[in-house]
DNA sequence: ATGATTTTTTATCATTTGTAAAAAGATTTG
DNA sequence: CAAATCTTTTTACAAATGATAAAAAATCAT
């Protein structure tokens, strides 16, 4: 709950009155290993804080799921095209360890962006650093060999590693685990 | 200058007074074939529509570039890490063809979106457009080969296939130009 | 039109990555 | 603890892609 509102701070200073209209909406949430926050073949209509945890967005492929995204503690995020267009969404956010989130309706948030131009701000920004982080991955995809990519993601993420599995993380980076492993064999 | 507006009304709707204030702020400009519209180095101080013509971002990489996306004629775009964070670009844009774009100074567009509450969410919802875009980039770099990533640009962008040069795609799909001949001459 | 330049194709070989199956290691559970 | 399950690594072979060079085709400039 505190450290939604911190975070949305840290994009976008807001006032109090906005601040404590938005505190009312949150709601928390605390699901287990192994469960969702969100299924396939819903409808996205929450932006998530992770408070502590770890989850992963994924899409089902023709015949085998592909990693979008890992959110640990501290990340803001929602699944952009099902939260904006209102679709059902091919993408599932699965919790990778117990994990507690603080949440906003899609519909509460909307009121409040109509109501606190601040709070409308604070969404363009959080919406344009995940449009810049996409650039980011794009540009790494098209650079970067999967050896490359590899070692990237140990620079950036680090602390990640010793907590999602190799399988996930080869999957994520766009490799199968035996590709992996024959990268990480060869340092 | 008339596109622009229509452009950013079918995102969302400007009252008349947010209209004449932002009609008052463009700038039109003509470059030739294989000028530059934003240089390596510079920052990107502004959000472009293409009135007409062709132009590619790019950026360079050890060796060599690699293309982020074409924009042809009615595409609203900036190079978004330069401009939200007003750092100097690793990208640069390009005219692929002669190109008449319109655009606003991001100076005078935050002034827009700091008066008008309208302007801010059109504002919101064209990075929230980009960043669905690139959302789906990214799930086409991870679940397709090189042919599938080909007929899928085939299938989506039929007839900027006219307009850009082989090697242009090949780049722009993360394979090397031979390659794409390969796939091309598979069919 | 013609010569020069650029783009595209073809061919060869090296490297990377994928697939499948088995083995080894780690973790969970009764 | 031991069986069962899951994860990771290894191996062998196949397919895709890259690098390089050269030829062919297309485009451009004079």
């Amino acid at each position: 709950m505190a450290n939604f509102i911190q975070f949305v701070n840290e994009l976008s200073k807001l006032d109090k009155q906005a601040t404590d209209e938005l505190t009312n909406k949150l709601h928390t949430k605390t699901i287990q290993k192994g469960a969702y926050l969100l299924e396939n073949g819903e409808k996205c209509r929450k932006i998530f804080f992770i408070d502590q945890g770890l989850v992963k967005t994924y899409f089902n492929g023709k015949d085998k799921a592909f990693i979008m995204k890992f959110f640990p503690e501290n990340s803001m995020f929602t699944v952009l095209d099902s939260y904006i267009q209102i679709t059902v969404s091919n993408y599932t956010i699965l919790a990778l360890e117990t994990t507690t989130t603080t949440f906003i309706y899609k519909s509460d948030l909307e009121a409040l962006c109509t109501k606190h131009h601040s709070i409308e701000t604070f969404f363009r920004k959080l919406v344009s650093y995940t449009s810049i982080n996409m650039m980011k991955r794009i540009s790494e995809m098209l650079e970067e060999n999967a050896t490359e990519r590899y070692n990237h993601f140990l620079k950036e993420h680090s602390q990640l590693l010793q907590r999602i599995s190799l399988g996930d993380l080869a999957n994520y980076l766009g490799i199968t685990q035996v590709s992996l492993s024959r990268i990480r064999a060869k340092k």
